[in-house]
Order: structure tokens, then C-alpha cells, then sequence
DNA sequence: TTAAGACATCGATGTCCGTCGATGTCTCCG
DNA sequence: CGGAGACATCGACGGACATCGATGTCTTAA
């Protein structure tokens, strides 16, 4: 399923972006271009230990616990979320690679 | 059709997102998970005095003209976008404060 | 072994989105 | 006035997506 090269990207500004670059930045921008997924990913980010179980991130929202699944699948899939098994419980937690590669997209060159 | 607010935006780590800054920063971001409008971004950030005309746009690349005005209307419906006409040509230009209101999303609270 | 609980997967459904060809609107030029 | 060119809008179509209920898989406890 090869994992996601988490696309190291100029940024926006500056240079034009190539097809290829667009290509593979879209898909990170899509997984978190949905207010569920955003908010689960900040919970998550805002976790102690930077990770959370399932099942508190179930009770966050009114939404079906197969709904939630299917979330934290797309983010995983987009390699924004990485997924540990502990017992009965699954966790999940933040990539920080994959949030700073698309933070490199929108650094407008930052003046010193 | 309210001009949307730039919702200003806490970082994504830090303190987990409220659902109504979620709503509001979404759409933002859905209007940015789309390799053509991405490109389209840059292509518009990149080039001389931050602004493009419609004619340039359609030149790089493979789509229809009609197709290409979608994408910028649905980028400027966002805000991501200015619109200014100037006799035959229409010129699109970016808006910093947009680009600056999602960067701030996955700007990890830069240590020292 | 059996039962219960935590997650994932499946299949269905309604909605949204990207793309196109055709057509409309506006502006400039002759 | 009339035509040409730049851009927007419209209507349609195919694919993708969010959500759900039902069901499957795995782990721990009794």
C-alpha cells in the first residue's frame, strides 16, 4: 500500500507548484478538509501523550462509532495519524512530519 | 452571501478545536484539497505583483476554460481569492489574510 | 469455552464535486 | 451597429464521499 511519501513541499507562495507536487499535497489537504476529521485530529494533537483511544474520541461527537472508524481510517491512509494497537484499545496519534509538511505549504517565506 | 470571516484559528496542536471553528475552517481547506486549485494558488501567488489573468490561468493547463473559472470561483467564494476586472481581462489575486489564517492551523507553536 | 466489549469492515443510500459542451454577458475595435 | 474575444453561467453526467445499520474480528474476563 506503499505509505504515503509525506511530500516535502515548497511552499505556496514563491515558486509555482508542479503538477506532481499538487498531485501529492492534495490528497493531505483532503483528508483534512472536513470539520470531523479536523476536530479529531486536534483532540488527538491536544491528548496526553499526543495520542488518544477510540473510544474517548467516540464520545466527542454524535456521530456512529462506525463513522468515527471510517474518519480515523482516511487520516491513517493519508499518513496524518499513526495507529497502535494496546489491548483492547487502539490508539492513535499525530504525525508530526506529515502537519509540518503541509505547514511548509502555507510558511510564506518567513522574513527574519 | 456574508463574505466568509477568515475564521482566525488556534494552532491544530495545543487546545482541541471547538466544532464551530471546525465548521468554519473547513471550507477553507476543501477549497484547497484540489490539485488544480492548488496550482492554481500558486500560479497566481508566483507570479508578478501577486496577481493573474483568467488567460494565463487556462494556458497552464489541460482543462477547459469553463472548468478553470469554476475552480476560481469556487477559490474566491472561499476567500482565498480577489477578483478585479480590468477591461477585456479578469485578474484574480491572493489574499494574504486567507493564507495566513490556515497557516496559523498547523503552525506548531514554534519553540525557541 | 463462552460471553462481552472495542474496533474494523461491508453494503446501501443520498449528496456533493469535477468536468464538459453549449450558451450568455460584457467589452473593445472597426 | 456588428463582430470577435474574454470570461461566467447553465445543465448534465459520472465518480467520489459521508453516514448509517449490520456484521465480522480480535482480546480479555469469567
Amino acid at each position: 500500500m506503499s505509505e504515503p511519501s509525506l511530500a516535502c513541499c515548497t511552499p505556496l507562495t514563491g515558486t509555482p507548484m508542479s503538477a506532481e507536487q499538487a498531485e501529492q499535497v492534495a490528497p493531505l489537504l483532503k483528508a483534512l478538509a472536513d470539520p470531523v476529521r479536523l476536530r479529531l485530529v486536534s483532540l488527538i494533537a491536544a491528548s496526553a501523550g499526543g495520542e488518544a483511544c477510540v473510544c474517548d474520541l467516540n464520545d466527542a461527537f454524535d456521530l456512529t462509532q462506525a463513522t468515527i472508524s471510517h474518519h480515523l481510517k482516511v487520516l491513517h491512509t493519508a499518513g496524518l495519524l499513526d495507529r497502535e494497537k494496546r489491548g483492547v484499545w487502539v490508539h492513535y496519534s499525530v504525525r508530526p512530519a506529515a502537519l509540518d509538511a503541509v505547514a511548509t505549504l502555507f510558511t510564506t517565506a518567513v522574513p527574519a
